[in-house]
DNA sequence: AACGACGTTTACGTAAACGTAAGCTTTAAT
DNA sequence: ATTAAAGCTTACGTTTACGTAAACGTCGTT
């Protein structure tokens, strides 16, 4: 009998105000980065969970917020960088420059990470004409053996 | 008459064995990094330029090296990860066992970019609503104030 | 002969992104 | 009442990828 009935944790007792709420451990369990990430995130400025007491309670928005972290790490963003993308998910702008603005980041970060895609590209048809050569070459080395 | 005319470095006197070799700020100015970033990826294993004397020498091959190097970095590969790229680069593969093992790391890499390609995507779609949104909220901004 | 540009090695410094550990508190269970 | 689990803060440690500086050698030029 395995560590059992506790992947979801919070059960009973867990007052439960407002719906969908997640403890630090729930989100990173849920992720798959550990406690002390979240707090750094937080350090960063790229979370703002709310605070029952001194406990950290996170929501849907702040779910989002992780995603979008982990997204940008994984495409080898720097945690400003992503820290950029998540102002923009968030609708700060006001007024018209600031939204001008915000139109002008996100057309600029699409240019990006196009780039990036092209470069993906580039190394997808290399890996491609290294697998047909290997290929190639470990049929020839079966042909010779038998 | 600014630095003028040095842009291609070595003119004469520099014996010219082989036919395309470049010194080490050769290669650092057409790439764009610093010659200590050069030293530190031969430390590193990733380069591994000819000597005349104490002085690196690199050719052809080393630039196809680079451009992998930096390609990687630009995806968040880390060097290590590059490393491996580089190595599948190179035709090392001699017998039949280490040729499989070379195609079936070759379809590793793809499948992970694969996935980068996705995550690339999903932002792009995110990053297309967010400019969409914010372009409908400037005009509606801007109408109200004429 | 002396200088400046370029190269070399060796070594310590640094920013980013956490890991790890210490020490303390609150809550839940035994 | 006493653990045990989970959370908190504070702070030092670690890895990666170079930056920066010292101290020196070698040309080619003046």
């Amino acid at each position: 009998m395995e560590k059992s009935t506790n992947t979801v944790s919070s059960q009973i007792h867990r007052e439960q105000i407002s719906s969908d709420v997640y403890s630090i451990r729930d989100l990173a369990e849920d992720f798959g980065v550990t406690t002390r990430a979240l707090r750094f995130y937080e350090e960063r400025g790229l979370l703002r969970p709310q605070r029952k007491g001194l406990n950290r309670v996170y929501d849907a928005a702040d779910k989002v917020r992780l995603t979008l972290i982990l997204r940008g790490k994984r495409l080898g963003f720097t945690l400003d960088e992503s820290a950029e993308l998540i102002a923009m998910y968030d609708p700060s702008g006001n007024n018209e420059g600031q939204l001008q603005a915000l139109i002008d980041k996100i057309q600029d970060k699409q240019r990006r990470i196009n780039a990036q895609k092209r470069e993906i590209d580039l190394l997808l048809g290399d890996l491609e004409a290294w697998e047909k050569r290997s290929i190639k070459a470990l049929r020839g080395l079966r042909r010779r053996n038998r």
